[in-house]
DNA sequence: TAGATTGTTAATCGATTAACAATC
DNA sequence: TAGATTGTTAATCGATTAACAATC
């Protein structure tokens, strides 16, 4: 009987480790739920409840552990894991992808980096070349990737979500503004920056 | 009296919004809830309850005509507006999004450029030249800029908030992973991408 | 008319908030 | 001890799902 956890709670857990490891910079030892939740525009009930979903981390009259409650998020999150990405579709966004170096501190790596534009192919981004997605299966089994990442337009991601999750990844993470259909519980999730710009254009649109 | 929507059913608009446009693209003249929810994996109910929010589009017995629905929900979305966007650090991901097409057909347009590194100011990206953010002010004015685009860093990306608001846009598009302080209400939408990545993680953990 | 489909009310489900005993 | 703070149960709130009358 598999306990349900919302997708709420799991997408808070980043939020707090990322606070954390800030408060670990701070030398600070000891936190509270009310400073913690201060942070981040969060009730600390809230904080609380998402983590006694996973366990007992604080101590009563006393706080969190930083240090410790940093580890055992990031155990939660399986951020020690040192995931391997593959990037498919190496144009403007995947290109910066590439290059961004925020994933690499949370234990993600580019690995490979693919393409069907034969202008590119060959090319080097951050020392990794680009190869063809011809080859994809290939390339992802020789590089153990974990990961793909969907930067191709949106008329060609179905196909290279398919091609992906054959060649052996373990989860999409898909930019391509389209409702991909994967396997039941398949990992997968989306960044559609269309949806974000959309309902800030709902906001502004209001006042 | 106000009545609240939920931010969930503002998200799923721009789903429907574009799958209507897909829809007009096969010259579909009418669509079912039940046809628009198979296509998104979104029950039909969901669909009617959220168009409900916000009038009667459909015909009993009918169904939805594809072209008045898609804009119906582009007004709802403020689409119409032609937005305008400058974008605050060009770095790969500022520059991704400066040369970033999905935007346009939305309408949005990306009209300046700014960062404080000298070795770019100057150059020019999709024919926009890159300002120095110490005009700030004179830019987001002589280009009428509505939205701010945050894509500096995390240390900084609180004071070019500030700068922006002051400097007068009407919303900001944050990408900086950061929980940023703006007035009450100031319309703000985060583009976290680390939290997606680390929900991701977390599901491929589990299996 | 019979079948299809919306719009809306009622029922259910799930997430957040409040309250508080345990305990440092 | 008194004050602080967690972990957890109960209460509330809000969102989704079900049901169905209206009607094309």
């Amino acid at each position: 009987m598999k306990k349900l956890i919302s997708q709420a709670t799991i997408d808070r857990l980043p939020l707090y480790f990322r606070t954390l490891r800030l408060m670990e910079g701070e030398e600070l030892q000891i936190i509270s739920s009310d400073e913690l939740g201060r942070r981040l525009d969060i009730t600390p009930e809230q904080i609380r409840k998402d983590l006694a979903t996973f366990g007992q981390f604080g101590r009563k009259g006393i706080g969190y552990d930083v240090h410790d409650l940093r580890n055992n998020i990031g155990n939660i999150l399986g951020l020690h894991n040192k995931w391997r990405l593959a990037i498919v579709g190496v144009g403007h966004l995947g290109g910066a992808l590439a290059n961004y170096g925020n994933f690499a501190s949370l234990g993600f790596s580019v690995v490979a980096l693919l393409d069907i534009n034969k202008k590119i192919i060959g090319k080097r981004i951050n020392g990794i070349k680009i190869e063809n997605s011809a080859v994809m299966k290939e390339i992802i089994a020789e590089n153990s990737v974990d990961i793909g990442v969907i930067t191709v337009p949106a008329s060609e991601a179905q196909i290279v979500a398919e091609n992906l999750i054959k060649a052996g990844v373990k989860g999409l993470w898909n930019f391509a503004p389209i409702k991909l259909s994967v396997p039941t519980n398949f990992p997968l999730v989306n960044e559609d920056l269309s949806v974000g710009l959309s309902a800030l254009s709902y906001h502004m649109s209001k006042n």
